[in-house]
DNA sequence: GTGAAAGCGCTAACAT
DNA sequence: ATGTTAGCGCTTTCAC
C-alpha cells in the first residue's frame, strides 16, 4: 500500500542509499541516468516520503505550525491559503490551531506544536497575546503576520496602511475631489492610525489643507460608518468624497448618503479600505483599497522557510502593499474596465476572496 | 537535550520497555511504585515524547486530514472549523490541504496524507474527483463532507436541502402568501434538486397548488436572481413572495424588485438560502435558511474519530438540518427580536461566520 | 558513483 | 511485573 524506499530500490535496481540520495534532494553526487531512473520508478509508483522515519532520523519535519486567532475571522483564510501555497511549493505542511484569542488557548496551542514535531510556526494573530515568555523556550523560527500590533515586532509581516490610505486619497484627489471626508477606525487601533496618517499627508502632498471636521471616528462596524456619515454631512455642505477606513462602514457611509437624498457617487464619491467580499457584491460595488491578506501570508512563509535554511535569522518588519481596486462607489470613468481588468489579474492570482458563485 | 525514554530508563533503573508501558499510557499491568517512580523522573526531566518516533512504530499520529477544495470558498472556514473544535477535545490536530478542484492535486494531497501519517482523511468538497480509485488503497476511515454529490454516498454528511426548503415556504406561509415564486439553483445541483422538491412538497403539505409559471432557475449569482426575478414579476402579477435557493440569487431579488418600484418585504417578501455574510450586513436583512456548516464539520469529526475507535466501519448518509434565520426581508412581525436570539444563540455556539468588526 | 549498515526513539511481541 | 529485542522508513557515515 504505502511505498518505501526499499521498495523503489528493489524495482530500479538501485541500493535505498542512492535512492535516497535522489528522492531526498540531497545535494550528494548521483549519475544522471541513475536519477532518472528512480525518479521514474518514483514517480510511476506515487512515492510520498513517510515524514515520521525521516524526521526521525533528520530531527527535522516538513511541517509549519499555523496558530490563528480564529480561522473565521474574515482575513484569516486568505493569510492561510497565502501560507500553505507557498509552503506547498516546498513540500512543506501547514498545522492549523485556533485560540480564539484566549492567551490560555494559544499558550497550549504553542505547547501542543513544541511537542508535535513541527518545524516553525507562523502566528496568525490581531492580538499579541500570551506568546514571549513560552517563545523563549522556543529554538525554531517563527513569524507573525498580523495587522494591530502597536509595538514594532521582529520577523513580523503587516499590511502598508500608510501607503494604502494614500492611494485612496490621491485616486479621490485624481477625480477632482477636494474635501474629502475620513471616517477613521477606533482610536488605538494601530491600523486606524496608520490609516489617518496616511490620510493627513496624501492632502498635504496634493496641496490641500487638513481639516479636523471632516474626520470622523467609527468602531469599524457599519452602523458607526451610518453615524459618521450623517455628522459628516451635516458639517460639510461642501463635502464631496468619504474615505472610510473599512468596506462595512463604506457601506453604511453609502446608505447615509443614500437616506439624505444625495446620490454615490454622484453627489458623493466614497471609497472602502479591506476588500472584503460586500465591496463587490454590494451595488454600487465599492472602490477600495485591498488587505493584501494573500500577499502577507506568502510572505511569511517565504521568511519561514529562509530562516529554517540559513538558521534563525531575524528579520525587520515588512511591509505589503494593497492596491486600489476601482469600482463603482466613487464615479471614476474608467471604473467598468478597470473593474474588469482587476477580477482577470485577481481571479489568475488568486489573491482576492473568492466570490464563486459555489452555491 | 531533548529528553528520551533511555535516559529515564538509566536513571529510574528500569528498562526502556517498562517506561514506555508508563509514559505511553498504556494499559499494560505495571505496579504501582514503579509508575510513580517513572512518571516522577520524567517529570523532572521533563520528558516530551518524539511524536515522528511514536507515529513510526505505531503508524498513528494523533493527526486527521482534511482535505478542501479551497480554502476560500465561503462555505469552507466554518466546516473546518468544526471539524479541528471536535478532534480538539480528543487531542486530535487537522492537516489541511487543498485540492483547487483539480483532481491531479487531490490525488497528490491523498497520497501525501497516506505517507505523513495520518489517521484518517475528512473530505471537504462539492466535488467528487479523483479520490474513488486512490481511496481503495487506503485502509484507514475516510468521511465526505459536501453539499453537490449526486448519488448516495456513504459515510458522508450533508446538509437537508428538502427540510430547509420546507422550512422557508412554511414560513412565507404562515405569513399569509400564496403566491410564492421560487428561484432555483441550476439544473444538475443536487442541492438546487431537493430545494426545488422541498418547495413542491412543502406547498402541497400547506394545501397550495404547484405553478410552474412560479419557478425560474438561476446559476446561483446575483445576476441570474436580479433576471428572474424580473421575469416572475412580468408572469405573476398576484406574487407576493420569492424564496431563492441562495442568498446571492435573494439580493438580486431584491434589487429587480427595488428596481420594478416595489418594496421590500411590503409588497414582496423575499428569504434567502445558505445564511452568508450578505444576508445579515445588507439592508433589508435578508431571512435565509442557514446551511448547517459548522455542525457538518463537527459531525463529520465525530464519525471520524467513531471510527478510529471501533475500527473501519461504514456509516449511512447523515443529512444536518439548517434553520430558518427571521430577519427583515419578510416582514414577519417578530423579526427584530428573533434576530436579536438568533444573534445571542450563534455567537455563543460559534456557528455562524463571524462579522465582527476585526477591522 | 554506488552499496552496506548503523541507528534516530519508540512500541510491541516474546521471553522470563 | 519486568526485561530483551526487533524493527518502523529513512538518512548518513563509511567503505569500495
Amino acid at each position: 500500500m504505502t511505498v518505501t524506499l526499499n521498495e523503489i530500490a528493489e524495482i530500479a535496481d538501485f541500493s535505498v542509499s542512492t535512492v535516497s540520495r535522489v528522492l531526498s534532494n540531497s545535494d550528494y553526487p548521483v549519475s544522471a541516468a541513475t536519477r532518472q531512473k528512480i525518479m521514474d520508478v518514483a514517480e510511476s509508483l506515487g512515492y510520498k516520503p513517510n515524514i515520521a522515519a525521516r524526521s526521525l532520523r533528520t530531527n527535522r519535519t516538513n511541517t509549519v505550525g499555523i496558530i490563528v486567532d480564529d480561522l473565521l475571522s474574515p482575513f484569516v483564510p486568505p493569510i492561510v491559503r497565502g501560507v500553505q501555497d507557498y509552503l506547498k511549493g516546498f513540500d512543506y505542511l501547514g498545522m492549523l490551531i485556533n485560540t480564539d484569542f484566549d492567551p490560555d488557548l494559544e499558550k497550549d496551542a504553542i505547547r501542543t506544536l513544541i511537542n508535535r514535531p513541527v518545524d516553525g510556526i507562523i502566528f496568525v494573530e490581531s492580538l499579541h497575546n500570551a506568546t514571549s515568555e513560552l517563545l523563549t523556550e522556543w529554538d525554531k523560527p517563527y513569524v507573525f503576520v498580523h495587522r494591530l500590533f502597536s509595538s514594532f515586532v521582529k520577523n513580523s509581516v503587516v499590511p502598508d496602511d500608510y501607503y494604502g490610505a494614500s492611494l485612496a486619497v490621491n485616486h479621490l484627489v485624481d477625480l477632482g475631489h477636494r474635501r474629502i471626508g475620513y471616517i477613521n477606525g477606533p482610536e488605538g487601533w494601530h491600523s486606524a492610525m496608520r490609516r489617518l496618517v496616511g490620510y493627513q499627508d496624501a492632502l498635504a502632498a496634493r496641496g490641500l489643507e487638513f481639516d479636523s471636521d471632516l474626520v470622523q471616528s467609527g468602531d469599524w462596524a457599519f452602523e458607526s460608518g451610518y453615524d459618521a456619515t450623517q455628522n459628516l454631512l451635516e458639517d460639510n455642505q461642501d463635502m464631496t468624497a468619504i474615505f472610510a477606513a473599512n468596506d462595512l462602514m463604506a457601506l453604511g457611509a453609502i446608505y447615509a448618503v443614500q437616506d439624505a437624498g444625495a446620490s454615490v457617487p454622484d453627489d458623493v464619491a466614497v471609497v472602502g479600505y479591506d476588500n472584503r467580499e460586500i465591496a463587490r457584491i454590494f451595488r454600487p460595488q465599492i472602490t477600495t483599497v485591498s488587505l493584501p491578506v494573500y500577499e502577507m501570508g506568502r510572505t511569511a512563509a517565504e521568511l519561514i522557510l529562509q530562516q529554517l535554511k540559513n538558521g534563525s535569522e531575524e528579520t525587520n518588519e515588512i511591509k505589503i502593499k494593497g492596491e486600489l481596486l476601482i469600482r463603482e462607489s466613487c464615479g471614476a470613468d474608467e471604473a467598468e474596465q478597470a473593474v474588469e481588468e482587476l477580477d482577470a489579474a485577481t481571479t489568475s492570482r488568486r489573491i482576492i476572496l473568492n466570490v464563486n458563485p459555489t452555491e
